[in-house]
DNA sequence: GTGAGATTTCGAATCATTCTAAGTCACAAC
DNA sequence: GTTGTGACTTAGAATGATTCGAAATCTCAC
């Protein structure tokens, strides 16, 4: 279901919105609230949706510019797989994603720092990275628990 | 300059479409040579367009049937970069993919077996791995080397 | 050389995403 | 209070990569 968002949560979009010199606005609230509400990767199409059930009036094209925003002022990452629709997903920690061959659906997997520094140290002098994305691709156990 | 194939990739060509159950085809033949003759990480469309300076009837619905076939049968990776055109990469050790925010080229990161086994150290028990892919975003200092 | 099945071809169809232009809103200036 | 300004939203059209469909052609085993 989805809940309304916590006094945090909102002071954290309004912060990060505000920094960037840009609004809040009922629509990029609710699309938000979706995001939080349920950390399972959904796709823009899966945000419009469960974002109409709050707010039926809202566009398509807005939960593309909102989801764009978010992105841009680093409060959301984007997460692609291949030619499938671009996932959203609220976790800002660093991690990996796992992708389940059977059910597409995707895992966030934790990054410690070491794996982190050691991929990093791969890279030839001159090349300088500010975003490393990694994805596995497999099968994983039917466990259901949350994928965040 | 597109030259032809050797006799080596030429069985490897082979070797590997009829393991599959497929045929070996002109077609097939032109594009594999394209593939291996500039190891630039080109798109279908780059594929397609140098294919038919040698095979002008060469139609881009057959590109993509080709492309595909090799990746089923192991001769290339895809290489997929947020919502990008797919690219095609003959190089088939393990690696990784830095993409250049500037040029927009992609290179080949050499990724050492110890990294790659702290990668897959990471994943939680009952997830089981087929594919790992890691690609840096950011910019390298122009240098023009090769690419792959 | 023939036939069965795979492959190629062209153009139409699809699908995610972006664009465009008009409409709306919040708020500041007058 | 009206007007102006700029950001935001909206619906629908446009785009671009990829896939599909159906007919024509090729390949290889017999």
């Amino acid at each position: 279901m989805i809940r309304n968002l916590t006094e945090q949560d909102k002071e954290h979009l309004q912060e990060a919105l505000i920094k960037s010199g840009q609004k809040v606005t009922p629509q990029r609230e609710a699309v938000f609230t979706v995001l939080l509400a349920e950390r399972d990767h959904p796709t823009v199409d899966e945000v419009f949706h469960r974002a109409r059930e709050v707010m039926p009036g809202l566009s398509l094209a807005t939960v593309y510019n909102c989801l764009e925003t978010f992105v841009g002022c680093g409060l959301v990452r984007q997460v692609n797989h291949e030619r499938e629709s671009t996932r959203y997903c609220p976790n800002l920690a660093p991690h990996a994603h796992f992708r389940d061959k059977e059910t597409g659906r995707v895992h966030d997997i934790e990054l410690p720092p070491e794996v982190l520094k050691s991929l990093r140290s791969i890279l030839p002098p001159g090349f300088d990275s500010e975003v490393i994305e990694i994805s596995f691709h497999g099968r994983a156990q039917a466990k259901d628990h949350h994928s965040n």
